[in-house]
DNA sequence: AAAATATATGCAACTTAGTTGCATTTCTGG
DNA sequence: CCAGAAATGCAACTAAGTTGCATATATTTT
C-alpha cells in the first residue's frame, strides 16, 4: 500500500527528471488523496506531523507545475490552489466550480464547454479556464 | 465634457443610493475611460494629482461592487482587477485574455460560451467566469 | 441654512500569501 | 562512496489587502 504509492510518486517524477525528494513524494501523496485543489495551508496541514518550510512547498509546488504534474486551479480565492493535473488536455482543465452559500469548491470533471473561437483573427488561443459559482448540492 | 461625466457619475451613485463623494465619482470616470481591468494601484496612478489613500480605493471599489457597479475580472494575476459591469449578465461577464508573452489583459466583448449545464441536478450553476490565454495580436 | 444623522475617509497598525538570498543538506550518476 | 547538481530551511522581505478608530463629508430633517 504505502510502498506502492511510494514507487507510483516516485516513477511520476523520474519521469519528469524531478529529484525524488521526501516533500515531492509527500505532496504528489497528499494531492492524489483528495479531490479538490488545495493552497499550501491546506497541503501542509494535511501532510500533518512532516513538517516541511512553507517555502519548501511553495518551491516544491513550482517544480511540479513546471513539469506539468499538478496544476493552478482557476478559483477565486486570495491563495493559489493546486491539484493535480491528469485528465486536463493541454487547452482546457475541468471546470471548478464554488458554492456561494458554503464557500466549498468542487471538480466538474465531467463537463467541458467548447474552445471559445478567436473573435478577430490576431489573438491566438491556447488555454481556456472556467469558473462556475452557484448553489452546490448541499445547500441548493 | 468635464460636467457632463460628472453628473453621470453622479446620476450612477444616486441610483445606486450611493453618496456622492469625490473619490467614486474620480473612480467611476477612471473606469469609463478604460477598456481594461485595473487593479488599485494602476486606478491610484491614473487618478493622478488627486490622492486618495489605497484603504479608500478598496473601501470605494467594495462599495461599488456591491451595488454592482463594478465586476471583478476574472484574470490570473496577483492583484484584483476591477471593470465596470456594463454590458455583463447576471449569469455572464465577457471572457479575459491574457498574452502569455507580453502579458497585456484584454476584454474579448465579442466572445460569450455556452453555459454551462450541471452535471448532476444538485448544483445550480448561476454565474460562469471564463478566462483565455495565448498570444495577443502584437506577439502572435 | 443649521443641526442632526448617516456614511465615508485617512491614518497607523496588522494580516495573509508569497518571495529572495544564502548557508546547509540531500540526491543522483559515475 | 564521491563530486557536483539540486533541494531545503531559516530569516528577512514584499505585495495586496484588512481593521479599528478618530475625523471629515454628504444627506436629511427642522
Ligand atoms: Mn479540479
Ligand atoms: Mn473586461
Ligand atoms: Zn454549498
Ligand atoms: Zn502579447
Amino acid at each position: 500500500m504505502k510502498l506502492n504509492s511510494d514507487s507510483q510518486t516516485r516513477n511520476m517524477l523520474k519521469a519528469a527528471k524531478l529529484y525524488c525528494t521526501e516533500v515531492r513524494i509527500a505532496i504528489l501523496k497528499v494531492l492524489m488523496k483528495t479531490d479538490k485543489p488545495l493552497s499550501q495551508e491546506q497541503i501542509a496541514r494535511r501532510l500533518g506531523k512532516k513538517h516541511f518550510d512553507k517555502v519548501t512547498i511553495y518551491r516544491t509546488l513550482e517544480s511540479l507545475l513546471k513539469v506539468g504534474l499538478v496544476h493552478k486551479a482557476f478559483i477565486e480565492k486570495r491563495a493559489c490552489h493546486y491539484e493535480l493535473a491528469h485528465n486536463c488536455t493541454a487547452s482546457q482543465c475541468h471546470p471548478h466550480f464554488t458554492c456561494t452559500s458554503c464557500g466549498k469548491t468542487h471538480c466538474l470533471t465531467e463537463i467541458s464547454l467548447p474552445m471559445a473561437k478567436s473573435p478577430h483573427k490576431g489573438f491566438v488561443i491556447q488555454r481556456q479556464q472556467v469558473r462556475l459559482e452557484g448553489l452546490c448540492p448541499a445547500c441548493a
